[in-house]
DNA sequence: TGTACATCAGTGAACGCGCGTTCACTGATGTAC
DNA sequence: TGTACATCAGTGAACGCGCGTTCACTGATGTAC
């Protein structure tokens, strides 16, 4: 496991596998989603371009790892902020705003895990990693013993309406409604994500 | 103006301009946004590729004015439901559905019109199209008589918190969250905005 | 403990691809006189 | 009305680019005996 700089260039790297994820993550962060390559991620690594291919099939099962690992982080976020929320409308609102949070601190994953075009949604980690972060929002508006949503169903409305109101909040402050400039979106975010919130009544 | 499909090849196209704009459009619904190339459009218009040079800048330039047009239609689109509301309560609900419904039918417009990374966001017909997109949607949740929102203040909390939720929904829709099958898009919205728009409280 | 050998995880070169853009050009159009 | 000529809107070839992937290969590792 060779994954501090200071460690001794080897042929085998230690682990790969990890070293280009975090690759990965850090090419998109730098250049956005549009950009990434895998040439360049490898590049990253300190490894030939070749190499990817002994981890993942090919350029989309990269960003799958990367999509899936960032959907757990996610999920772990919403998790945090619920502990901290205290009642049913505290844990909605604290998750609300950590989703925000997490969208504007992580923009190039956040991007990722919703553009199916560059990914693999049928993988197994990516689609259980998003179903545990549904449940997380579901289970603080419809309280933990509800049935959860079987395959069929219609999803619940009020768990709906609050991921629509937190997720289109997010991707309008992403995508420049508050204003372009650096720290726009945040600071927007701060003063009018709380007024928002008012209005989901659920 | 040689528009029509039977018109005799010149050397001269007629309206070269629109055709690009609307070969664009094509592509990008055929492709998705992702594979859309200037190249694939100029074949598309009938013209050599380096044709486009002499009505776009670049290919930012093309993909700009398909924004701008589609953010028009999509304006259209939020007035003509408005008019058709009823009360106030009607019209924010007509609007909101009418917002899903050019989502879902126009997929890779509306995913245009959101993708700053691939258009000049500051190209005014582009910027006009969506502050009017904004303001008719604003007029219904606030009243024709409340003041515009000045630069600098923070935008009027009901609004945005009304845009979020139906932009909200939209994504999740386009994204998958209901299904990817076609037509599970539609049939859920169908079904669920209506639901969830009554936990909307403006 | 030592050794043969299979397997694993890298390399580096090469492939073909489609792309955006530039260039010198030419055909068509429209305008001044 | 006719003509010279400037301007406009195309062409087609070429440029360089970075990409994903494949290939035969080799160095390193780990395991069976």
């Amino acid at each position: 496991m060779n994954l501090d700089l200071d460690s001794v260039k080897t042929y085998h790297h230690g682990d790969l596998r990890a070293a280009l994820i975090i690759a990965a993550e850090a090419v998109i962060a730098e250049r956005g989603l549009d950009r990434f390559s895998l040439r360049e991620a490898a590049r990253r690594a300190g490894v030939s371009a070749a190499a990817p291919a002994h981890h993942f099939k090919d350029a989309r099962g990269l960003l799958t790892a990367v999509a899936a690992k960032t959907f757990r982080a996610f999920g772990d976020a919403l998790e945090t902020a619920d502990r901290s929320g205290g009642d049913r409308n505290g844990r909605i609102r604290a998750q609300g705003a950590a989703y925000v949070r997490f969208a504007l601190a992580e923009r190039a994953r956040f991007d990722l895990i919703w553009r199916k075009s560059l990914i693999d949604e049928n993988d197994p980690d990516y689609a259980a990693a998003g179903r545990r972060a549904f449940a997380i929002l579901d289970s603080a508006v419809r309280g933990p013993d509800a049935a959860p949503p079987e395959a069929g169903d219609l999803p619940p409305a009020p768990s709906i309406a609050a991921w629509s109101m937190v997720h289109g909040f997010a991707r309008l402050a992403l995508d420049g409604l508050f204003g372009s400039e650096a720290g726009a979106a945040e600071r927007a975010a701060d003063a009018l994500l709380p007024l928002v919130l008012d209005h989901l009544a659920v």
